[in-house]
DNA sequence: TGAATAGTGTCTTTCAGACAATATGCC
DNA sequence: GGCATATTGTCTGAAAGACACTATTCA
């Protein structure tokens, strides 16, 4: 709030921008991988970035990373939560700009294929094999995957990553691929079940030359913290 | 990023106002209590509203949330952290204002006397004792409250609630304050010794009239979190 | 010696982690 | 029957939680 009129002025004439970026996780090729957009001019040109743009005046900002993920791979409904604020005065070379970070879960399956324009190149990188990156993307992508895997210990969220239904080797396969590392299948499910999170749904995916897995589904859709 | 002319002009000449508000926690008369500054103008005026106010055009947002606790206690070096950041644009009736919360931790005798200025009023709340608040800023403190809660359960941050030394009975009654119960002494000693925060002084607090307590202190000041 | 707070140990329960054999479906 | 993955239980060690008495200082 502007607290004197020398400030209420200053603010007046100069604002820094306001971008959200966001971080946007799928697994693909059985790695954690991250969509960026090769970026067509200065600065950073050729560089890769997080898809992101400005936050538009009658936008929540939630919305507005909403809306970039949309317009990116035509992903609704995806798990979505605000990551940091990275505000370094130094961040942009062109002027002051504050982006909100957001980081994004949608299942491959789920996502439209990513809609070449002219002036955007998009791919997806694992996480453990970034290209050059513009701004301080690097240490956004850093700060969300910490996040991610911190947070998929005490929440549903690692669903994000899922369809509907799955069987319970499939969820145990998303957390060794987050974790980077094979956990032990007898303590997984007991964990996993004991946490109330999933219901079975009865049915049994078949069809494939080996015994067919029960599939199960989240309890409730919403986001939910234990422990 | 702007991704398109039309974007970009627009954004030139549009944008949103980014201040900094900080949640002040400390602990005053046994409650956690927070610092709110009392409106004088419009809009909201009367009410009571977090200290805060613009980021400058070449500040890092860490250090504008610095600044206005400085400005308003005294207080330097203390526990600060970014809690999240609003961008409802109705959330400010002037214009489209997106705040970056912080929240912050000191002990109540290392605030310098708050400055009654002509303009300002400042005063202690307790977090269950609200008045009438202004903007979104009840639901900061409960955001913000709900994270403190949380967050001294796996890291050293209440120790920002206290002075250098202290005894363990001081840090009970910390933990005890926040979460709103009493702890059991025995167990809460044998976990907050096990977490290897703490090493004695070696020093006790005598001069009171029971069995002086021995004084301990933080074996590193940096946040460490832990579990 | 009475008031006030500091300091201390055991038992039980719960949870995490190590560990391997059987079941089912398809070819 | 062979292959591939699904499913299942026990034991052990660590940590959390319940619970009550003795120690020290000062007035």
């Amino acid at each position: 709030m502007a607290d004197t009129i020398e400030e209420y002025k200053k603010e007046v004439f100069e604002k820094p921008s306001v971008t959200v970026d966001v971080l946007f996780f799928t697994i693909k090729d059985n790695k954690l991988q991250a969509l960026l957009i090769k970026r067509a001019a200065w600065p950073f040109k050729g560089y890769w970035a997080l898809p992101g743009g400005f936050v538009r005046m009658e936008e929540d900002l939630e919305s507005a990373a909403a809306r970039e993920i949309y317009e990116e791979c035509g992903v609704k409904n995806l798990f979505l939560e605000q990551l940091f604020t990275f505000g370094d005065p130094k961040r942009d070379p062109r002027t002051r700009v504050i982006t909100v970070a957001y980081y994004a879960l949608a299942p491959i399956t789920e996502i439209k294929k990513i809609q070449k324009s002219e002036v955007k190149e998009a791919k997806y990188f694992p996480v453990n094999g970034l290209p050059k990156m513009a701004f301080d993307h690097k240490r956004i992508i850093n700060f969300g995957f910490k996040r991610l895997k911190s947070k998929i210990g005490y929440s549903n969220i690692a669903f994000g990553l899922l369809p509907k239904n799955f069987s319970l080797s499939e969820v145990q396969n998303i957390y060794e691929v987050i974790y980077g590392k094979k956990i032990d299948k007898r303590n997984f499910r007991k964990w996993i079940l004991a946490s109330g999170l999933l219901v079975s749904t009865g049915k049994k995916k078949s069809g494939l030359a080996h015994r067919p897995a029960l599939i199960y589904k989240l309890a409730k859709r919403e986001v939910i913290t234990f422990d």
